[in-house]
DNA sequence: TCAAAAGTGTTTGAGATACACCCATGT
DNA sequence: ACATGGGTGTATCTCAAACACTTTTGA
């Protein structure tokens, strides 16, 4: 049995992918292969299939573009303008992965065409996933000011300074390094490695890595990371 | 140009109004005029038309399903199970809203069927709206901890006794009337007016109205009107 | 006059902010 | 020895939390 006498769609899956390199945020992009727009550059899309639900959907056209595998994608929404495609009407929903790009490197290897931008140096993108993409950072900006997600951006050890400008990085501000690392070092979220990280500096900074225990456990605690000052900088 | 050779799906918006009466919070549901499921309660849902977006019909499926207007729909989600309608694939797109009962009541006549049901006493509901509901709901608490929503619920004129019922009333927990009045008053989101409501107590308490334009301009700053503490309880 | 709800102030403590100097080490 | 980035402590202030009594008035 079927619904009958009812409009039938395209519906696709795009993947917003935000990566750091330890200094900087990059989006990923691949250029579309087939028209329209063939050449142009473009999020990670690709339409539902029939036995898959929209998050394993987002899986698999992430990966099949890219390489990439066991990436946490989160849903963000849906954008269904009718002539968002020019050539037919498809409906959107974006998701939304954050990715340390080292971490990843050799799974994005050169058999795809999958390659990165610096966040203020993005070339034009067909359709409107450039607004998806500004509505995504809005997202996360918002989000990371409220949970610890920044770290899934960072390799399993990172150090403070690493860690500070992740932060000052996503909202283009300066922290005081004193009152950044009690913040972070209260949440007991950290734990303290012996080993440093001595590639940015003749002293070394020490490592820290995630307690996966405490992580989990109090992910959904809210927390002070930016200070509310700082966000309404974001609402002009 | 059509794009070749890929499924076709029917997409479905699900409208999630949430009201509140002065005392309690309830949910708008329809019963279901055809098979399946015919008969059983329901969001108020309906299929994307080839020229609207969903926000569009979100919009029109619940003015036709219970008559309701010029109410402000937000997209929650989308909702993807392959088998979650056993008719035939439908991807389902959220919508909520947030309502004054008593404010549309003469929209919602009695041509539609529409009705309103107390947040611990639902019906059984069709496919996965029982989920959508329980989404909706978590992000309602999120939200209103963190911004000025539940305006959106009252009256133009309330009271501050009315305000904290509804705080109290969606996180299920006491709040201190002392501090509660400070909190909110420190917003300068609120104009007290003249008149007093008597009609719940003998000696009346004082309106207060939103000041829109403060309201509007200050919408994203972040207010912690429910404490850490509480909104910790709801992560069990 | 009394019951019932509205309204109001103060104290305390925790956490956010501002701020400046010493440390370790490779060159 | 010095330049570079890493690491740390204190004083102040703001804001949230805890807490109890007075006011109004209809019945």
């Amino acid at each position: 049995m079927k619904y009958s006498n009812q409009l039938r769609l395209l519906v696709a899956v795009d993947c917003i992918i935000f990566g750091f390199d330890g200094e900087q945020y990059k989006l990923l992009l691949i250029q579309r292969g087939f028209a329209p727009e063939k050449e142009k550059w473009s999020l990670m899309g690709g339409f539902v299939r029939a036995e898959e639900t929209l998050d394993m959907a987002a899986e698999r056209v992430l990966n099949q573009l890219t390489g990439l595998k066991d990436v946490y994608l989160e849903q963000l929404q849906a954008f269904s303008e009718p002539d968002r495609d020019p050539i037919e009407r498809v409906i959107a929903v974006a998701y939304v992965a954050l990715i340390d790009i080292k971490k990843y490197q050799q799974q994005i290897d050169d058999s795809f065409h999958a390659q990165w931008f610096t966040m203020n140096e993005l070339p034009q993108l067909i359709f409107d996933h450039r607004e998806m993409v500004t509505t995504a950072l809005n997202n996360l900006r918002y989000k990371a000011a409220l949970h610890p997600i920044l770290f899934e951006l960072l390799p399993e050890k990172f150090t403070l300074p690493q860690l500070q400008t992740l932060y000052e990085g996503l909202y283009d501000i300066k922290m005081d390094k004193r009152n950044f690392t009690r913040k972070l070092l209260s949440t007991n979220l950290l734990k303290k490695e012996k080993e440093k990280d001595k590639s940015s500096s003749k002293k070394g900074a020490f490592y820290y890595s995630l307690d996966e225990t405490v992580y989990k456990n109090n992910f959904e605690n809210f927390l002070n990371f930016v200070s509310k000052n700082d966000l309404n900088v974001l609402n002009e």
